[in-house]
DNA sequence: CTGAAAGCGCTTACAG
DNA sequence: CTGAAAGCGCTTACAG
């Protein structure tokens, strides 16, 4: 690895003068001297050394991608496809504007600020946060530039980036409703009331359903574990049942594709037997027959508009600029809802 | 941030005291001294800064998850589940071991020898390397340890971890065969020949049919699109065909999984009419219904073999040392494969 | 047990 | 247009 000194020696010139051309600071490089030194670099394949500049500069030019490990002590958020998604979309974005993404799992706030530090950090971004006490504290005592996905506080200046999720749980029950459902349950994981994200989808499955006039009932409100094995045990109770509802609203495909799975193998005919609406439209959704029909969110808009404001951030030297966006959804037609 | 010198300076002792304690050389430093700098370490939550560390020193605790960008120029590899799967173990083991990854998508080997010089990584781990080419090039010239995850080559010393997919094609097939099927097709992405993993897989579908007698029929030879669009189109031929197989081997689970919805669609009732065996065990294949018979692959433990390969390259100061796991394949069986 | 010195590769004022 | 100097935060011999 060539350094600027040695170019400096070949080129018969100073140090400086080599770093004045390598940032294009050309007004204060003579032309032949410009050339000259660029010959070298070129010959060379130089490359800045970015611990060098990192420790000098202000700027270390890494971006933190914060994965919280808040669900299982071996399992990265990463498993999780939509997080694949995500991560994959922001170092596409990352990179595109001279960034290096690192990946930061965590457990604790005081492991984030450690590795803030370490590396002076120009940025963060939070993925997933479902734990509010710690992503809470992460927020308020972050140093760099912070913006957090998938979540929002109305205490605490910050800068987010959510879907509505009103809107989304209002148009997958609307959606059920004006194809002649009346009897229509929600499933979900079994802590609807400590995450504001299924929350609001539930309140906007209650708004439609009153929009028509209807009460929910309490016995198809289905809370169960997450993802598959909720659904399956979900499906599985939906088959035990005499008064059951002619379709399910579900705040996770997965959870979705348990419950038309269990159903299915215990004989039902789908949408026949039961209509079923998703959430996210994860790739299972339109992997498993009946295709699901489910509510629609574009990821790379999400890491779109959750980059440019931690760029802004980083520009304006804010770490809490309280910049906001929230993300329209959309419903996705496929095959699993009938209509009555 | 705290730095040695104010540490220093607070202590009443030299900078260089204060480095021994933080690096535990307790032999050097008297108790009285070793407890006074550790107190002030606390009360400020002094964290090194990694830049002065890797510019001092000669490694930069930085691992560097090679993301090939092959496929689609706006896509990014982390799309796929399985490499999300990866890279999730990977980090895992990388934060476990006190290092810490950086993300590294590329298209070019030089975008890579670029970005191991600007930050002067410790090691790199290449993931999904389909172009056999370019890896060929990034093997022969890179400057820094470096592991190959699914891919070997014989003419040069190299680090790689496989799968053995000659085995997984054979039990695929064999497991069809033990079934009493005898009419038995191979569905694989267009470019069977350009890879050898597709190709070993091939390889094996060969000769278990041999051990039984069979001679491949080239027009149960499905080669099309990758991923779920393929396997479509290959339910498609299909449910077109006069002479077709009772049962289909693919290299793809999510190629299985079209094929599959495809012919579900087409009214088919699976496994009668077709059976199909899968490749990687990936998420979706128990998702789906008919519940999906593959060959499983560990991925956890492929990351820990390459982290582990990729420790010792780093140990040892050795870019290439030529070591080479391949590892066990098995089937897990579900619903998608009929007794004939 | 403790410290002064040199240096990693770069950038940032400053002087000419 | 060009350069000498200082310094970022740390570690590594070396001397005492």
């Amino acid at each position: 690895m060539i350094t600027l000194k040695e170019i400096a020696a070949e080129a018969g010139v100073s140090v400086m003068t080599v770093s004045n051309v390598i940032h294009k600071n050309y007004a204060r490089v003579s032309p032949a001297t410009v050339e000259k030194v660029q010959s070298i670099i070129e010959k060379y394949h130089y490359v800045p050394n970015m611990a060098a500049r990192s420790l000098v500069g202000k700027s270390s030019s890494i971006i933190a991608l914060l994965l919280p490990m808040w669900y299982a002590d071996t399992d990265s958020l990463l498993f999780n496809p939509y997080v694949g998604m995500l991560v994959g979309s922001l170092d596409m974005l990352v990179r595109k504007h001279g960034y290096y993404s690192m990946l930061c799992s965590f457990r604790e706030v005081e492991q984030v600020l450690s590795f803030q530090g370490n590396w002076q950090i120009d940025g963060s971004i939070l993925v997933l946060p479902h734990r509010e006490d710690i992503t809470h504290r992460l927020v308020e005592q972050t140093q760099t530039p912070l913006v957090v996905i998938d979540r929002r506080f109305d205490d605490i200046a910050m800068n987010s980036v959510t879907v509505d999720d009103q809107k989304g749980g209002y148009i997958a029950t609307k959606h059920l409703l004006e194809r002649g459902h009346r009897r229509i349950g929600f499933a979900c994981p079994g802590y609807l009331t400590m995450s504001s994200v299924l929350n609001d989808r539930h309140i906007g499955y209650l708004k439609a359903l009153k929009e028509y006039g209807l009460e929910p009932n309490p016995r198809w409100l289905f809370e169960n574990y997450q993802q598959q094995e909720g659904g399956r045990q979900i499906g599985a109770a939906l088959a035990q049942m005499d008064d059951r509802p002619t379709a399910v609203v579900s705040t996770e495909d997965y959870m979705a594709c348990g419950i038309i799975q269990q159903l299915i193998q215990a004989g039902w005919s789908l949408p026949r037997d039961l209509s079923v609406v998703g959430f996210d439209d994860s790739m299972p959704s339109q992997l498993i027959t009946p295709a699901m029909t489910t509510v629609h969110q574009d990821v790379r808009l999400k890491a779109e508009k959750a980059f440019n404001i931690l760029l802004e951030a980083i520009k304006n030297d804010d770490r809490r600029l309280n910049r906001f966006y929230q993300l329209d959804v959309s419903m996705v037609l496929r095959d699993s809802v009938a209509t009555l």
